[in-house]
DNA sequence: GTACGGTTCCTATAGTCTTTAGGCAAATTC
DNA sequence: GAATTTGCCTAAAGACTATAGGAACCGTAC
């Protein structure tokens, strides 16, 4: 028997590759064994079984997806920096739908996949630089565009859109749009009359 | 063999309170037949296999939703309207956390499912009816607040909110209170120099 | 070159879940 | 009360998860 040689990494880069092909949920331990051309209990020495698999994907896709989103808003600041950002995050859910499946994972609050969850929401803060918010509305503000981000790539994926004019795209910028007011007037906004 | 009673309804509410006491994912076809204190394959006949039981406890949860969302925006428009709305689908998520992570269920374009989900797109409108947009601008603004508020109860019942100050609960204010002022000021805003 | 130790991958096995086939008994109908 | 329908059952096969333990491969040392 040739050895593969199988490592954790190159177990969860299969995982998370068959992931994007046949969706998370069939990206099973054993559908990884078989695509690795391996028998299932081999993979039990280097990935801690089924939700150490998911776990996982989830962790390197969230690793990638921070580095694109980094790249994306490197160099940008207010609209640019929000519009580079947003779009990150759903080019990524088009482009690897079962990444982007792994990184809905939900996990106990001491897995390593918490610490890969909070770069994102240091980049959100730095996106918001850009926009004239005290530190206690940054809070709010982060919230708000992990909200619409995550929300929107969601229902996109799972085909919500499909049925209703027009198309996504132009929805999208228009959001996008109307995000960026409501960052740009949020300050003082709250104490005005309606 | 004392008959117990099955019906495809009974079958699937039990599934659903079983889904928001042990999570949606453990709500298998096996364990509702234990909870019904009936064998697996006595629930064949009365619901279509593990995917069909599935479905049925999405449609169960978006009927149910959108009934208590339907309740909730009687009588009110405007802001009123959009805190009732939004409110409505947080509090059932909190309240029904099984139940509504069946309704994260992406199904295909032909399931029943789906017919359910249309009748949500149709109390977003009526929520809007209480705000200055014209039909095209409607679209947009359906799907900004369905991902508003989708995102935000996703990232809340994952708990992604638990480990930043201040509690969650200032946040969704402060982000309905935004939201409320996007929409009023949202036609014509978008001509509007920076 | 071969003996050793550690690692890698294997076979074997057991438990759970899904699904179908076919049977007996309870309810329903006349 | 007999016939029919229905409801729930046993039985069995297939897939996935998981663990235990064995055998082949690798590098190293002699």
């Amino acid at each position: 028997m040739p050895r593969v040689g199988l490592t954790s990494d190159r177990v969860v880069r299969a995982a998370a590759d068959l992931a994007d092909e046949i969706g998370f949920e069939a990206a099973t331990v054993s559908a990884v064994a078989r695509a690795l051309g391996v028998r299932v209990a081999s993979l039990y020495s280097h990935v801690d079984g089924s939700v150490g698999l998911q776990e996982g994907v989830a962790r390197l896709a969230l690793d990638e997806l921070a580095d694109r989103v980094a790249d994306a808003i490197a160099g940008r600041s207010g609209r640019d920096a929000l519009v580079a950002f947003a779009t990150a995050y759903r080019d990524y859910a088009r482009a690897h739908p079962g990444r982007s499946q792994a990184t809905r994972l939900r996990v106990g609050p001491d897995s390593p996949v918490v610490a890969a969850g909070r770069r994102h929401a240091g980049l959100a803060r730095a996106v918001l630089r850009g926009y004239p918010l005290s530190e206690a509305d940054t809070v709010h503000a982060v919230r708000l565009l992990g909200s619409v981000v995550r929300g929107y790539t969601d229902l996109e994926q799972g085909g919500s859109f499909d049925h209703s004019e027009p198309a996504s795209e132009e929805s999208w910028s228009r959001i996008l749009d109307a995000l960026d007011r409501t960052l740009r007037s949020w300050s003082g906004a709250a104490t005005e009359p309606g």
